[in-house]
DNA sequence: CTATTGACGACAT
DNA sequence: CATGTCGCCAATA
């Protein structure tokens, strides 16, 4: 299936993620909020799955906002592996420091986090 | 158009 | 803290 063209959403969601400096992190629903569609982290997730410029967009650097890893299309441990690379904590698929790389706006459930 | 699905989120128990 | 349930969004069949 040749797509020449994505979606506009997977266009931003693709941009947003490329943009993700090495050693921080973001998550679905921060890329949700950067799309302009806060409820559809789902989607973000979806768009990346489909992963249209693989290598060029760092998609393991996008994780849950509970703090947990989340999925990877070449499989969760090759993610964890990628971020511990860059220098983040990883307990048991869980982000140590987690609340640290949030950005502090929005948060309004950030409580559960400490 | 409807139904199904999926790298998710929030809340209830 | 773990599990279950519902909600939300976009892409695909």
């Amino acid at each position: 299936m040749t797509q020449k063209k994505l979606s506009k959403f997977e266009i931003k969601v693709l941009a947003k993620v490329k943009k993700i400096p090495r050693g921080k992190i973001r998550t679905y629903k921060e890329i949700a909020i950067a799309t302009g569609r806060p409820k559809a982290a789902r989607a973000v997730g979806n768009a990346l799955n489909k992963n249209p410029w693989a290598p060029k967009v760092p998609c393991h650097r996008v994780v849950k906002s509970n703090g947990e890893i989340g999925g990877y299309a070449r499989g969760a441990k090759k993610k964890i592996a990628l971020l511990k690379k860059e220098g983040i904590k990883i307990k048991r698929s869980k982000i140590l420091n987690f609340n640290k790389y949030l950005a502090k706006k929005n948060l309004k459930f950030q409580k559960i986090l400490e």
